[in-house]
DNA sequence: GCCAACGTTGGC
DNA sequence: GCCAACGTTGGC
């Protein structure tokens, strides 16, 4: 039996026009299964490495202003995104299947909506953030690990006292 | 297996 | 709207 792994943190980008975190605080029980991502890196994160209780940054990309809105908490690992293999959803991929899935999805609940959101030039001059992943040049990853550290500071930035 | 062309992401 | 960075595709 593998010791049970430490409390992960990750950073979710994600347009507001597409899915806000005013989308995930409307949602039935404030939760949302986190599909369409079409990446393979982001897609590893998500099957192998992202578990239930691990911590959530709510990123807005694409948006004004760019900021981290809020925070998630993941209630379900990783599990086939069956939106695939319907024609009909927003990404549809006919290489994946009920039997071979290729994309893969996790569902997180909504954990905190910040006052006021970190903003990503915030972000960009607070000391001890120069190494995050969304900081880093030419990154789109949109899915991305996040350590504790960088997690505690984003918090503190937000005003939001350490959640367990 | 290389790599040029192309498409997408996403900050600015 | 621009375009740099990156990922994917496909000819060879």
């Amino acid at each position: 039996m593998p010791a049970k792994s430490a409390r992960r943190f990750w950073l979710f980008k994600s347009e507001p026009e597409v899915f806000s975190i005013d989308d995930l605080a409307r949602a039935p029980q404030q939760t949302t299964f986190w599909d369409g991502v079409r990446n393979y890196q982001a897609r590893n994160t998500l099957r192998d490495d992202v578990q239930v209780g691990d911590g959530v940054l709510f990123y807005h990309s694409n948006a004004e202003p760019l900021a981290v809105v809020g925070t998630a908490r993941v209630v379900r690992a990783g599990y086939p995104d069956h939106t695939a293999w319907d024609p009909k959803s927003e990404h549809p991929d006919p290489g994946s299947t009920p039997e071979n899935p290729v994309w893969y999805m996790v569902d997180i609940a909504l954990e905190t909506r910040f006052e006021s959101p970190v903003e990503r030039v915030t972000l960009a001059r607070t000391k001890g953030l120069e190494k995050m992943v969304l900081l880093q040049r030419g990154s789109r990853l949109s899915i991305q690990p996040v350590t504790p550290e960088q997690w505690r500071t984003v918090l503190k930035l937000a005003g939001v006292k350490e959640l367990r």
